[in-house]
DNA sequence: CGCTTGACACTATTAGAGATTTTGTCTAGT
DNA sequence: ACTAGACAAAATCTCTAATAGTGTCAAGCG
């Protein structure tokens, strides 16, 4: 298989997964049809059943993607924020909240949230029950490099703190998400930096 | 009517509330049937009839018996710790994480949880969506009993955290009930007692 | 009175048969 | 490498009849 292959095939699954998202989006997984994806994409049915296998492994392949673009976001996001963790963190959770907000998948995946329109989620062992888990892995990264002088246990803590709130302030929302994002970095910033008392 | 009256009647309502429980435990709202409450209740179902009205306000009493005694046990904890917040706030994440581990219909409510077994709450505008509120607000009052010596802002960020690590710990529980309350004091110690860094 | 019992109309839930869609596969054609 | 059409098998919808449950009434009992 050629170089010049593979993009095409690459562009064609993006061109496909694109026309799922937007018809999950308007009509739940349940309400997909594998025949409109096709259309959308301008592509034959065929070719959709070729390239995925099924259209649960196409559902897969959509989470995969979504759970892939969140989390290369918010590498982004902490790098471009070099030793200045309390930006970083600003800049990650208001990136989180707003790809919430805007994106019902990733909600749903964020949230652990079963049933309702995302009934996609039923079936799926693969990366998205370990999101969590990665950005929590990532973030602790981050922290250690940004915040070498705070001991280990505050700075898991601080972690905790904010995959936990940003996660609750996505379910339940009382702010704007920069108001939100500046009200968590600054509790987690209290949490890091002070000794343990008494 | 008659004190005596009274006190007889407030006792079959808690026993009919008490068969609802149970039964509710077991079969979920949608599986409860009025003749079985009356049938463990030991009471006819008439008697379940003038006495509630409908299988919808029963249900409302039931969660509304619930979230009261939920509520009266966190003010017993709270009162019980006089002002040591830091003690308070442990007992209080305690009871909240044991309550919700072994009471299902307290879970849903706390976690607003829609859907599920829980259909109770689909109609329910009652006293179960202020809960947080309302402990949100009596945690508040006790803070600034018990910590007049930290501003109000650092006070209502303590606060918002207690409440929202809980419910999150409640969602997606990683330890006991009591390594995670003492966490969750932990972290609120330091949110509450470190003055705005820079 | 306060409760039980049995009877009742009305409504919601369930079950099953049948029609209709959709999935997933195959094959031939471009 | 993809499209187009045809197809069996499986899932989903639809409608009907039967069943079960809710909510109300009136009669009876201690």
């Amino acid at each position: 298989m050629t170089r010049y292959t593979e993009s095409i095939r690459a562009s064609l699954r993006d061109r496909v997964l694109d026309a799922a998202y937007g018809l999950v989006a308007d009509a739940g997984w349940g309400g997909l049809r594998m025949a409109h994806v096709a259309e959308r994409a301008g592509v034959s049915r065929q070719t959709c059943y070729t390239e995925f296998g099924s259209k649960d492994a196409l559902g897969q392949a959509l989470v995969m993607r979504e759970v892939d673009r969140f989390l290369d976001g918010i590498r982004e996001v902490l790098d471009g924020h070099g030793s200045d963790l309390r930006a970083g963190v600003t800049a990650g959770v208001e990136f989180t909240l707003r790809t919430a907000a805007d994106n019902e998948l990733l909600k749903a995946v964020i949230t652990s949230q079963r049933g309702g329109d995302g009934e996609l989620m039923a079936h799926l062992t693969t990366r998205s029950e370990p999101l969590l888990d990665t950005a929590t892995a990532m973030l602790g990264a981050y922290a250690a490099h940004a915040w070498p002088e705070v001991d280990e246990y505050s700075r898991e803590l601080a972690v905790e703190c904010v995959v936990r709130l940003t996660v609750s302030n996505i379910v339940q929302p009382v702010a704007s998400p920069e108001a939100t994002a500046e009200r968590i970095a600054r509790i987690v910033t209290r949490v890091a930096l002070l000794a343990e008392p008494e």
